[in-house]
DNA sequence: CCACAACCTGACCAACCGGTCAACGAAAAT
DNA sequence: ATTTTCGTTGACCGGTTGGTCAGGTTGTGG
């Protein structure tokens, strides 16, 4: 009696499976622990333990503990790129800014870790990440300027300072994720409802878009 | 003629002297290393060098690295709160919150260290200054939004949630302590000059203000 | 001047950390 | 069936860290 072939075959190779599994429980365990003790208070050891798997078991997939580092820095880079969709599918300000800061707030909500990882990161000079800002980062941002300088010669906003507008918008934003612990506290302790969330999102919409003239 | 024991509490004494002058020197060192390391990555050793004092001379200041951390987190806390005193002196919110927007930015660039250390203890579920978030910070949140909504109800200012408010004046400001190094990197790798730090706040304030509909 | 207290510090230690390695089991490839 | 590759893991190691301590120096009160 052969057992049924039919569960064989959802597995489409069982090595790479494996690989991808455990990756991907590594590096959730590891934005996890990086976020809550930063580069330095984190230990492999606690990361393994939280990933269900023995220490010499991650030293098999990520060299060390700084490359394991690396890739969850990278992670979170692409998540924050994504945002930038809604940015430029919009034609005027009130709908791309106002576009960018929900998603933003979302993804605030959705992955807090990553954004401690990043702000953590940041705050340390950037060691293993300083050739992005470098780079990507600053190319994105100048791009984002100049729809926004288009914007305001096209009449459609306030002239204000682009650059600074953006960093209010990563400022607002990412304090939400960043901060969420202190804002819990000071909401009784309690994580913030959905209803909390859509009034938090209302708020930074509408004082921003005033802000700028577009309501 | 009793030496009266006043007088040697008043009076500087070497002794004295040496302690306070040690105590800042280390509390200033400390300060520099936990913001840019954190309290894990930073070093007793690295702190010592750095105030220029044997390592066990630390010690015999500061029992323990985590006392050191507690006084380091304690001293900018009393920082922030002395930024308070604008928003109360104000009938208007206007100047009032204008006003808080320009001390707080103003700390941001005097004291980035202390604000990256405060950033960092909450964003590690702050361990050391639960007490203080739960106490001293809720008490204050509380008065200032009831002076916000003061304002609001009095036709002063627009609709907005205080709290929300609270939270962007926060985020806005301390992002250019905190994330100043990004800052920094997108502006050439140069620090801001004086002319460039008054159009942030300039650009902070008159979005803002003109977002809750005060100009 | 003396005695006591405060201050200083080189040397040391137990604990812990990141990383290594050899040995082994399981799956693919031949 | 045999070989090879990939995945797994306990045990181990050199280096570093926070913290200790004995013994010294300096300042202070009497």
């Amino acid at each position: 009696m052969p057992p049924p072939a039919q569960i064989s075959i959802i597995k489409p190779g069982k090595r790479t499976d494996i690989r991808r599994e455990n990756e991907r429980l590594i590096l959730d365990a590891a934005e996890r622990v990086f976020a809550e003790a930063g580069f330095g208070g984190a230990t492999m050891q606690l990361i393994a333990d939280m990933a269900g798997l023995p220490k010499a078991n991650l030293h098999y997939y990520f060299a060390t503990k700084e490359d394991l580092y690396r890739r969850v820095v990278r992670n979170i880079f692409e998540i924050w790129l994504e945002a930038a969709a809604c940015f430029d599918a919009s034609p005027d300000p009130a709908t791309g800014i106002g576009g960018y800061i929900d998603a933003k707030m979302d993804i605030s909500r959705r992955n807090p870790h990553g954004s401690k990882v990043w702000a953590s990161e940041v705050m340390h000079g950037a060691p293993v990440i300083q050739d992005y800002l470098e780079t990507t980062l600053r190319d994105w941002t100048t791009g984002r300027i100049a729809v926004i300088q288009g914007w305001i010669d096209a009449g459609q906003m306030a002239a204000v300072d682009p650059r600074h507008l953006l960093y209010m918008l990563w400022a607002t934003t990412q304090h939400y994720a960043d901060f969420g612990h202190q804002i819990d506290t000071l909401n009784g302790g309690a994580a913030l409802s959905d209803a909390q969330w859509e009034a938090a999102k209302t708020s930074v919409r509408q004082i921003i878009l005033r802000g700028i003239g577009v309501i």
